[in-house]
DNA sequence: CCCTTCGTTGACCAAGCGGTCAGGGTCCGG
DNA sequence: CCGGACCCTGACCGCTTGGTCAACGAAGGG
């Protein structure tokens, strides 16, 4: 299978054998398909081609499993989004780079993805699943900042900033549910007419669409 | 229960006993909170207090009473937003009162509506769910007339309809991820605020926001 | 009075679940 | 040649799953 190997280069820990990423990977497209309680570990392991067992040798259990590919997954997206604000540019130049390196990393490592954006957001207890909670709150609270930042230097007119970036997240987290990887138009173009969208209006008088298109 | 009985008025076939909607609304919000298959017919038959075996003499199986839930619930929602357009009124007025109504939707029946956005997008085959394929169509068809009919009126510029009616969507579909029913802004003000942000858009020299506020 | 209908139940079934375990290879350092 | 370390397997366990079935009790019409 080509896109077996969408997963993010960090899982966790960072030690990680070859048949450890097969089974990452192999899962992540499994759970983001048929969902948590969907995937049975014997599904895993024969779309591995190897036994059950090994499954055991190498994870703990089911939920650790899931838990590395949503953790990583997670953490390895705000870093990557991270790494692509221009440093210089004006906040709402950020916002849109923010954007768009999502749009980026959502079309890289699809079924990791899609993994973590359908697993449950309120979870219980679970110490695992917390550390994920924790960045995925710093991802919102970036791009609540960005927002922030673009009000205070006048670029955005004065809102709800968690609404709006809410507004932001959704158009992000609910582009699994439509987009197809090789159909239409990629992911982070996307992303970057979603910002426009956003950011110029949909209204016809507001003056056309100043920000985007440097197409960055 | 309070929230129990949160299932729109007609149900399919038109016949339902008050038990059968017992059983519906309370698997609507299992299936909901715990997903499809995270829900076992013994969950169900202790919510209701009932034995499994009687599940199964009002319900052939598992997936009727789930095909019940999100087809019912789909048609309703288009039914219940069609009433709600204003028939004189400009294309992005009704617009608005397109995604407020949505908005009305979600509050009123929570657990039907998130196991409906739940529920797989793409399905195998299962002509029983077709039927709910084709009124989630309908309803994105009318987000995307509504949009087309603003542009030709100069309402809304010239701009990639069925990407602009997907963000309206997302920002609709993804409330459930967020919004606590008695907890902070009401979800038809949520909608509301969305169209004003995404028609009028976020920056600043777009001069302010005449369309909403009318508070339709 | 009986007979049918209908809501209801507990016992039961085969199959699948997550997880365990004893052990078989294979390679490598001593 | 031995002994551990590491991959890897098939058989197995207790439990839960979706679904079936024979039967029971109350209601109601003839």
């Amino acid at each position: 299978m080509p896109e077996d190997r969408a997963l993010p280069p960090e899982v966790e820990g960072g030690e990680a054998t070859e048949r450890m990423l097969q089974i990452l990977s192999t899962s992540a497209r499994l759970f983001a398909t048929a969902g948590y309680e969907g995937t049975s570990m014997r599904d895993i392991a024969q779309a591995c081609g190897i036994s059950k067992s090994l499954l055991y040798h190498h994870f703990a259990d089911k939920d650790e499993i899931f838990a590395r590919i949503t953790l990583g997954s997670t953490r390895e997206l705000v870093q990557f989004v991270e790494a692509r604000l221009p440093e210089g540019a004006t906040a709402s130049a950020r916002l849109r780079a923010f954007m768009v390196a999502t749009g980026e990393y959502f079309q890289r490592y699809r079924w990791a993805w899609i993994a973590s954006t359908t697993a449950f957001w309120n979870d219980p207890q679970q110490r695992r699943h917390a550390e994920r909670m924790l960045w995925r709150d710093r991802y919102e609270g970036l791009v609540r900042s960005l927002i922030q930042q673009a009000i205070a230097a006048g670029e955005i007119r004065p809102l709800d900033v968690p609404l709006a970036g809410r507004l932001v997240l959704s158009s992000l987290n609910w582009m699994h549910r439509w987009h197809k990887p090789d159909q239409g138009m990629p992911a982070p173009e996307v992303a970057a007419e979603y910002f426009d969208m956003i950011f110029s209006g949909l209204r016809a008088d507001g003056q056309g669409l100043p920000p985007g298109h440097p197409e960055g």
